[in-house]
DNA sequence: TAAGATTGTGGGTAGTTGTGGGTAAATATC
DNA sequence: GATATTTACCCACAACTACCCACAATCTTA
């Protein structure tokens, strides 16, 4: 079955093993292009979780980032924020990619992961972390929340 | 006879198998257009059943999700929601799909279970669920019907 | 009404997937 | 340069899933 290339949706629960290694669901592994060479790019997410792009997605948001002018202190900060926690990670013959020390502890996971796919790139979190932001996101904004499902005819 | 594609409607009882199987009602399964390559997508209902979603349908949501910027956390935690209860899920030779364990769960699915046309998708409803839902409908403010009929031509 | 086709439901089996651990190569350390 | 430590790659196995076949019930058609 070939959904759209490169895309992600789901939740998935995987565990972490003793050498930082965790798998990438079958279902994402299928739906990657080859250009992809197997490998995804890992980074710090804008919440508490690990951010994993496909490569070739990767590839595209350091082009934009190459267009933001040094000029600009903001720029320059987003460009180093975005730019310093990336890491690419190739994953094994069993589809499991390595996960960095500090990547791990930015992220606070422990032995079960959740894997979540966010379409365009996934998201892995610790349960503990994702029931958190979960109930700060239902405190904050709740009008806002609605105009968007409103413009998306679900 | 073809209505027009993609397009569902009618009530069906089917039963849900000890894998986690439903059949889906093979009236549906021939309005479809090849183009779903024989896949639904589906997830949590906002009211307590399973959305079904043939896969354009879902993909136009896709689209619509990839569009928002990660850099707003709103828009993270709307796709985050949007996309982390759907799997893709294509039907056996029999016209059977697999609903995922979570997904039962949510829906409250026994063995019986209620398969309703909604136009654009369907929904899988355990029948107790169904019931209360609709005891909860006939409580609402009839003005809010009658707001509907204007925008609706009957 | 009878025969054939289609549809719904159950279950068996082969292949796939997730997880742990072992070994050799690569890197780092002294 | 020798030794220790880390990393990459491979194998093994248990659990699960997709796929296939079978059959009963229902619908269609002659």
């Amino acid at each position: 079955m070939t959904l759209t290339n490169n895309t992600f949706i789901g939740e998935y629960t995987y565990s972490l093993d003793s050498k930082g290694r965790v798998n990438i669901p079958s279902k994402f592994r299928q739906t990657l292009s080859t250009d992809n060479q197997n490998t995804f790019v890992i980074t710090r997410g804008l919440d508490s979780c690990i951010w994993v792009y496909p490569l070739v997605q990767w590839k595209e948001i350091e082009e934009n980032l190459r267009n933001l002018s040094s000029l600009s202190s903001i720029h320059r900060a987003f460009i180093r924020n975005t730019a310093r926690y990336a890491t690419p990670s190739t994953y094994d013959k069993q589809g499991r990619i390595n996960l960095t020390p500090s990547l791990i502890r930015f992220a606070s996971l422990k032995k079960d992961v959740l894997i979540i796919g966010m379409v365009n790139k996934m998201e892995i979190w610790d349960p503990e972390q994702l029931k958190e932001a979960d109930n700060k996101i239902e405190k904050i904004n709740p009008e806002e929340y609605d105009n968007l499902a409103d413009r998306i005819i679900l």
